[in-house]
DNA sequence: TTGTCTGCAAACGTTTTGCACGACC
DNA sequence: GGTCGTGCAAAACGTTTGCAGACAA
């Protein structure tokens, strides 16, 4: 059940850890671009020891070792994505639900910009979601 | 001085005060993407009575009004443009500055995207800048 | 056994809120 | 005079830090 998450932290020399092996199947069982606050009362309720704290630490673990991304959607808070699929976001103003988008523009990909050295690509979209767009209801994220 | 801002303003219909004037040419005359601190205590020099609310309301004003753009680099604090000019960014990891990118993909541009409607595009590309290769020193903001 | 990870509590930085005063139409 | 904007102080929110005990290797 969790061999998957243990060659993934194994093939990073990463230790093996209760924290580390839950965040990792939260994020690959539900890619909704949790911020920390979900992840860690989701899995609160499961562990009832576990703490923020180690949810950052983990998460920024993973972070560094290229695992997991985080988002700045918001500005305020991190939200996280376990899928290296290079892939950009689409963040809908009406509902806050963020869709994963393809890419769909080579000049996006990893390249030289401006003389710059670009290792790494976001693309964020905002706008109305096909879903508000349809049922012209949902909540409203953004005033 | 300041009939270039006023004009802006009255175009939205809205209404003319002091702060508001000096940051939209607090943000027209510096271009780099300066978080409310660093306009704040700008500011705050000329005109001492100036308060850190007064800047965060009238930036969202001006954000509404579509007259400036926030960026979320860190995920901890928001950073604001004026120029609304369809561009992306550069984030050096190495010394922290940010660059104004060209659009170079036409598919990036405010369109369709798997049924979603885009109303905003923003593009973050991250890594080492052109200056920090050259010099390979500079601050260093990322650890 | 050793170094790292976890978990608690407190601190921190940014943003938001509540309210009184003041400016403008 | 009524509405909106400003400015102060306090609160709220997400994140980081310091440290003691627990755990993986």
């Amino acid at each position: 059940m969790y061999e998957k998450y243990v060659k993934i932290l194994k093939d990073h020399t990463l230790k093996i850890t209760s924290p580390r092996l839950e965040i990792l199947k939260y994020l690959d069982e539900h890619h909704t671009h949790p911020n920390v606050e979900e992840i860690y009362s989701k899995l609160k309720k499961k562990h009832p020891s576990l703490s923020r704290t180690t949810v950052y630490n983990s998460l920024e673990i993973l972070k560094k070792n290229r695992i997991v991304q985080s988002l700045t959607v918001s500005g305020s808070e991190l939200r996280y994505d376990i899928d290296q699929e290079l892939h950009h976001h689409f963040i809908c103003t009406h509902c806050g639900e963020i869709f994963d988008i393809a890419i769909a523009c080579p000049n996006m990909d990893r390249t030289i910009h401006g003389g710059h050295h670009v290792e790494e690509v976001q693309g964020y979209f905002k706008g109305i979601c096909k879903n508000c767009q349809t049922k012209g209801k949902g909540r409203n994220n953004n005033g």
